[in-house]
DNA sequence: ATGATATGCATAGCATCCTATCTTTTTACA
DNA sequence: TGTAAAAAGATAGGATGCTATGCATATCAT
């Protein structure tokens, strides 16, 4: 009949703080032509080498079912283009598009900006805290249960 | 030029932990018939007093057309039920039914074993660490901008 | 009392996510 | 070499979540 103590629901807040930083952040990144799904694709591919979808969902640890919609969505919007694997006629390379780089410093910008307002009055070590906290919890969830 | 140090992207590592969350305890939860969106529906209705459609909104902090989705899935699986306000013919009071309470045990164990593997190796100090700076990154972020 | 507001819900339209499947190519190995 | 297994994508189907709107009913202020 006890009930636990409610830290130990922790997924709660977990999930109200990932929701909280979604809110915030995506109508400014809106403002840019962009949405906060596509960061992780266009930092990962900002260094110019182009990648095949499977290892974009890979890196971005999204299903790739997920990345083929995200990166549907890109190229309609003119942010990656694909080119075909000449050695492999499954597979295309994705890569950013002029107008996609454009938008890279300002992107960057609003992904910092929204951190700092989510870790505001923290202090450099419990940024710290938090993060590896976070990494144990997703090592754990990680792995096959 | 300078990266920032990855950890100031807290984000990044929220948002993972949330969907490693979900990914882990929702095919458990579908087992039972109800989903991880609903269990903190199920948990404000269960102590039997029937509440609104925007009061139940407003305490589980999902904006209204979301919970009015959530609430028509949830009658439509048998799990909720609306009786309508005669004092006021625009509301409803929403509340469980008897096949929904009757999954509350099972329901609940799923979300503590769920919450148990994610701060698996966690000494209790630690839970409640983060625990504490998730509910800051909330304050910061509840906030108007 | 009545016209302006506020409130409670419903709907439309979209973006992410996920699982389950199917097709097309490649690869591997017997 | 030929067939089975693996790999890369595409598609279907569904749940959440959000914003923007619209409708009906209450409330309030003059």
């Amino acid at each position: 009949m006890s009930e636990p103590p409610l830290s130990s629901l922790a997924g709660h807040f977990i999930n109200r703080a990932s929701r909280l930083l979604l809110r915030r952040g995506e109508p400014r990144l809106r403002a840019l032509g962009i949405s906060a799904a596509q960061l992780p694709v266009l930092g990962t591919l900002k260094d110019g080498l182009p990648r095949t979808q499977a290892s974009l969902a890979a890196l971005i640890q999204v299903e790739q079912p997920t990345m083929a919609q995200l990166l549907s969505r890109m190229e309609r919007d003119g942010l990656v283009e694909r080119t075909p694997d000449p050695a492999d006629r499954r597979s295309s390379f994705v890569s950013l598009t002029p107008a996609a780089k454009a938008l890279l410093p300002k992107a960057h910008k609003e992904l910092v900006r929204g951190n700092a307002e989510a870790l505001k009055g923290f202090t450099d070590e419990e940024r710290d805290t938090l993060v590896s906290l976070l990494e144990k919890v997703i090592a754990n969830l990680d792995s096959p249960s």
